[in-house]
This record gives structure tokens, sequence and C-alpha cells, in this order.
DNA sequence: GGATGAACATACTACTGGGTATGTTGTCAA
DNA sequence: TTGACAACATACCCAGTAGTATGTTCATCC
């Protein structure tokens, strides 16, 4: 899409099997995605995967890895612009959603990974690779906890334990790529509208006092 | 936990299967559980589970069964006590919350099943038993709607689209079922105090008013 | 224009895992 | 006592799949 991609997906071959893989895990899931399906959806066959890629591992990872590359691409010109915690919060997670819905077969993978990665289905190997991806995670999601502990000092949010706050806010924000679907005759304003309310419930999730009204 | 859930796990022997699948399911996935792994965390073999279910997929379907017993058994005694709608709801949003904690393995296992169902990832035999399931979760999450609703009325939630409000909520209700773990010399008030924070996030959410300040 | 290598396809191996067929053991009723 | 059946274990079959080894084609460069 963007140019800093060819970083990783070097020809247009490589990225087209990095959007069928991404597709088939998404729809079948790590396990259960097979290589020969990735290349028949691709009208293909093994050899030109495992020409490419060493293993379906190393794949997976490429995946996870081009996901989070369009995480970060989306959310650096918003990232820095001015203006209060809560603004530029709202501009980050905006950002996010709409990035959740529009590469959605890539999230997915990463959320995947994430998963994997949490009740450790890696094999010493594929460790390290896997790590490096998940600190890249946690190095994103920490953008969104500066920002959000910016906002708590200004009054906007009221969270209690902050780590629960990311959780409950990405869950809420990464959402859309497990119930969006696009519906025909969709415009790109229907899209932002859905984000927008996402945006909304994360945003007073955030700023909810505690249990103190019956 | 209780008689009721005799009526699926007739004998102590199958609710040990049960168990033992909905923790296998929730560490590998559907695809990557094998039934030997199954039967080798009870000490067994094949032979116990195939006993007492025909398929994986039965044995999956059971677990699922159970997951959504637990979640009816555990809302009944709240779902109809007086008070405001938002009262209401928060007993019986906690309630929910304390449910994913507390049973999490079977939790993971309904998610599984909204997955496998919400991508077709099910034969044609087996869909009948799944879409009974599915309903019987939409039906639960209806109870829920329902008290949105009046809470909406009454002032006290101020949600636009109801379909997306719901998924937002349940999303962040569920979520404990992904990062919950428990921590040694955790109490049980402890544990409350973590759904009560859960709890205040998804009520934030469906109290907050659109976009309407920068 | 021939060699070389990238970019695949084809054919094959090894192994895992769902499912089945059959054997074994304990229990209980007649 | 014995037959019958539940509750498993054992042994086996077979389909699918990750990975490999090798063949084929086409462009490019000397």
């Amino acid at each position: 899409m963007a140019v800093g991609l060819r970083e990783h997906a070097l020809d247009s071959s490589r990225f087209d099997i990095l959007e069928a893989a991404a597709t088939c895990f998404m729809e079948r899931g790590y396990a259960a995605a097979s290589i020969d399906e990735v290349a028949r959806s691709l009208g293909a066959t093994k050899g030109r995967i495992y020409h490419h890629y060493p293993s379906k591992a190393d794949l997976f990872a490429d995946v996870f890895r081009t996901g989070m590359a369009m995480n970060y691409e989306a959310l650096a010109p918003v990232r820095d612009l001015p203006g209060s915690a809560l603004a530029r919060w709202r501009r980050m997670a905006f950002t996010h959603v709409m990035q959740m819905i529009l590469t959605k077969p890539f999230q997915r993978a990463v959320w995947l990974g994430v998963e994997m990665h949490l009740r450790g289905a890696t094999t010493p190997a594929q460790r390290s690779v896997f790590n490096a991806l998940i600190e890249s995670r946690t190095r994103y999601a920490d953008i969104f906890r500066g920002v959000m502990l910016e906002g708590r000092a200004e009054g906007a949010f009221r969270f209690a334990n902050t780590s629960i706050a990311v959780q409950l806010m990405f869950m809420t924000l990464n959402s859309p790529i497990f119930w969006y679907s696009p519906r025909s005759g969709e415009t790109h304003a229907d899209i932002e509208a859905l984000a927008a309310q996402v945006v909304d419930f994360a945003r007073g999730g955030l700023a909810s006092e505690g249990t103190t009204d019956a």
C-alpha cells in the first residue's frame, strides 16, 4: 500500500502470498489453515510458497510483521499532532479502528499471534522471532498507554488499573476484526461512523468513574 | 457445580472429560487440540472419550453447551431482581464477568464455537447442532439487550446503534477469558474488584455520548 | 547463444491425528 | 456361577499436511 511496506514485501508476488495467507489464517486459524490451501487460493502450488518462505511459521510471522508495520505506518501521521491528550488519543484510536477494519485479515493474524504467544504455542526456534514481533506489538500499545496516562492526568480519563484499562481499550478498539464485515453499498463515511461509535465506547469506558452509585 | 448440570454431565467421568477437553481447546484451539491429548491429560486413552462421544465435534459441542448452561444458571438468580435498569444491568454484567473468570476454559470454548460458526467452519451435519447452541447464546445476549434498551430509555445509557453496543459490551465483559490468569495468593475479593473495573468500563462505554467535543 | 539462476510446478516422504474394530476388565443381576 | 453389558484400553487404518527433492521454464547476462 505504501512504500515502506516494500521493505518486507519486496516484490508483488510475495505480497500476494501474504494477502492470501492472511485471509486463510483468518478464515481457518493457524493450525487448520494449510499451505496447500493458501497456494490454491492463489491458483498456485506449495512450491511457490516454499520458494519464498522456509516454513509455515515463517510465513505466519511475516504476515504478523506486515500487519504491525501497517499499524505503525497508519499511526505515524497522527501520533504527534498537537492538542489535548484526549484529542490526541481520539485521533489515534480512530486511526487504529479504521486500520482494524481496512486490513482485517492481517490484524486477525496479529491477534492469532498474540494468542499463540500467550499460550506458548511456539517452538524454541521460533520463539526468538516471535518475541521480537510481540515486543513490537507491546511498544505499539505503549504509545497508547502514554497518551492514556496523560489523559488521566488531564482529568479526561479516570481508569484505576492502567494495565487492565489498556487491555479493555484495545479489546474494544480491536473488536471489529471479529464482527465487522463489509456491507454492499457501504461508503467510506459509513465505515467512519462505525469506527466513531467504537471510539466513543472506548472513551466512555476509560472515563467511567468507579462504582459509586447504586 | 450445581445440580442442573447433571442433565448434560450425567456422571462424573463425563464431566472430567468435559473439563479436560475445555482446557485443551482453550490452550490449543479447536483444530490443534487432539483427542489423544485430552485423553493423556486425563491419564487415559482415546477409547474412553470415544466411548462417551461419537466425534470430536460432538465433544466440543457438549463443552459449548455446558458453558452456556453454566451462564444461564449463574444469571438466573439475578436477572429478575427489582431496581433500576442500570442497577439490574450492573448485577447481570458483574455476574457475567465473574462467570467468565471462574469458568474460563468453558467460556473460551464458547468463544471458539461462535468464531467457528461465523466463518462457517462446520459440516452440514454438525450445522444443526451448532445452530441450536448459537441460538442459545443469542437468547442469552438478548437478555442483556433488553436491559440495555431499558437503561437507554431511563437515560442511563446513550449508545446509538444497539447491535454494535451489544457487541462492544460483550467484547468488554468477555475479555477476561483472554487476559485473566489467576495470581498466587489472590482472594475472591481481588477477583471481584477486577470484575468491577471491567463492569465500570462497559458501563462508561454504554453511557458515552457521541463525538460532540474536540 | 549458451549458461546460469530465479521462480515456480511436480512428485514424493514422513508423520500426525480422527475414527474404528476389537480386546479386556469389573460389576451386577438372575 | 455365569452371562451380559458398561467402561474403558489396544491396535490399526487412512486421510490430510508440513516439508523435501527434483524437474521445468523463462529471463538475463556474459
